[in-house]
This record gives C-alpha cells, structure tokens and sequence, in this order.
DNA sequence: AATACATATGAACAGTTGTTCAAGTGTTTG
DNA sequence: CAAACACTTGAACAACTGTTCATATGTATT
C-alpha cells in the first residue's frame, strides 16, 4: 500500500495514468470477459466446440470422439450451456448440442491463427 | 470403458464421427490453443493486455492502474512473457512492457464483441 | 408398469491457479 | 561502493477446476 503510493505520486506517468484510468471497463466487463475465455482454456471443451463448428452431435458422438466418459462430457457440456456458448434441443431419448452464436467461432479461429502464427 | 464401446458400435452415428475424427486437430494443437485462451481467463491479465493495448507501460504504472501490488502484476506479467504475448525492454531502473503481437487484440476484440453482443 | 437407454447431477478428490510474503536481482545515484 | 529503487522470484496457501464414481432424471420400448 504504502508502495503504491510512493508510486502514485512521485515515480509514475501521471497523465498516462490519469487518461487510462479513464478508458478502463468495469470490473464487471473484465469478470465477464474472463468467465468467456475460460471456456476456451480447456482442451476438452476446445475440442467439443471444434466438433460443433462442423454440426450438431448428441452426447455420446462426443464422448466417442473423444474417448471420454459420459459423464465428464456432460460436465463440461453443462459449462458451455450454462455461459451460453451452446445450446440443445432433445429428440428422443438423445440430446443434441450444437453452437449457440456464432461469435464463438470467431474466438476460437482467432486463437487458432495465433497458435498457428 | 465398456460404456464407451457399445456406444462406438451400436448407437453413434458412425460415418459423421469417422469423418470428424479425421479433421481433428491434434492433442499438442488443442493444449497449446487453451494455454493461450487461458491467458485470457484471468480478469487481472486481461486489464494488463488491456492496457498494454494502449501503450507501452511500466510495472509500476500497471500496479497503480490495477492497485494491486508489484509482486501481484510481475508474477502475472511473467506469464504473459513467458507465453509470448507480451515483450518488454529495460530503460535504466524501468521495466517497459508491450504486446508482442498483433494477433493477441483480435483474440481480446473477439471475446468482447460477444460479451457486448 | 417395468426395463433399458441417454444423459444429467452431486459429492469428493487431486491437481492447478493467483495472491501474498519474504528475499533476491540488476540499475542508478550520491 | 553503499543505499535506494524498480522489478523479479520462490515458497506457501486458499480458492478454484476437471475428473470420477455413484445416483438420479427423463424418454422409449416391451
């Protein structure tokens, strides 16, 4: 605290300081953000949007594809649905999951093409 | 186990899986693409990129802005360093950090503009 | 109605993450 | 060169994450 201080008035950028402080967002905007790309900082979730960017695919496709349990895809099906970034419809006794916006895409792509470089 | 494989044989539409398979990234590509998202995961990382997106900063400066402690930004700075988004150049006792590449604001834009919808 | 099936959910547990505290660099200034 | 400064680093610890196991829900079939 103390340092923060020292800092604040005798070493810092005061006007860069003062001008960013402005731009800032919300600590709500950062939270949320935050909560977004969490989604994405999973290999198993990457891996089942992946597989929802070429087409809907009920639970057990997935669990298959991934050679996972039931129950941990479903986990993690659960987040995605839960933060929006897929959605389901029932037919039958399965569920299909597919992508709910396509925004998400646009993340995952923009992620990729860094990785790739 | 044996969950999985009456699923492979009976119940799972077989010819979409066998072609998602092969479009499948590898296990190293996913792992690499949510070490990088989970660069984005953290709310104190992403007010640093945020910032950084600005302008060149010092530690100190990004402490004050986050009123956090030095100790606090530098380990996260590390590991936004270590991770290559960010780079940084010594001028006397000052430490400035910068991104290190462009692709890292189209990734923070892509997650916004959902967020913002 | 009873059973089987596809999926969901809750509790529990190991592994990871982010912060703090204390001590350590490397640089400038007197 | 000694002190002050800007920052880094390592250890420690609470909080969080992802998986597993056991059980529950809802639907179809008999």
């Amino acid at each position: 605290m103390k340092e923060r201080l020292e800092c604040e008035e005798i070493l810092v950028h005061q006007e860069t300081v003062e001008r960013l402080q402005q731009k800032m967002l919300s600590q709500d905007k950062f939270n949320n953000l935050s909560i977004l790309f969490k989604m994405f900082s999973d290999p198993t979730r990457l891996k089942i949007l992946s597989l929802l960017f070429e087409e809907e695919l009920c639970v057990c496709d997935i669990a298959c594809l991934l050679e996972m349990s039931h129950s941990a895809v479903s986990h993690q099906l659960s987040l995605l649905r839960q933060n929006r970034l897929i959605k389901y419809r029932r037919s039958g006794k399965n569920i299909f999951y597919s992508l709910d916006d396509a925004h998400i895409q646009l993340i995952y792509d923009a992620g990729l093409a860094h990785c790739l470089e």
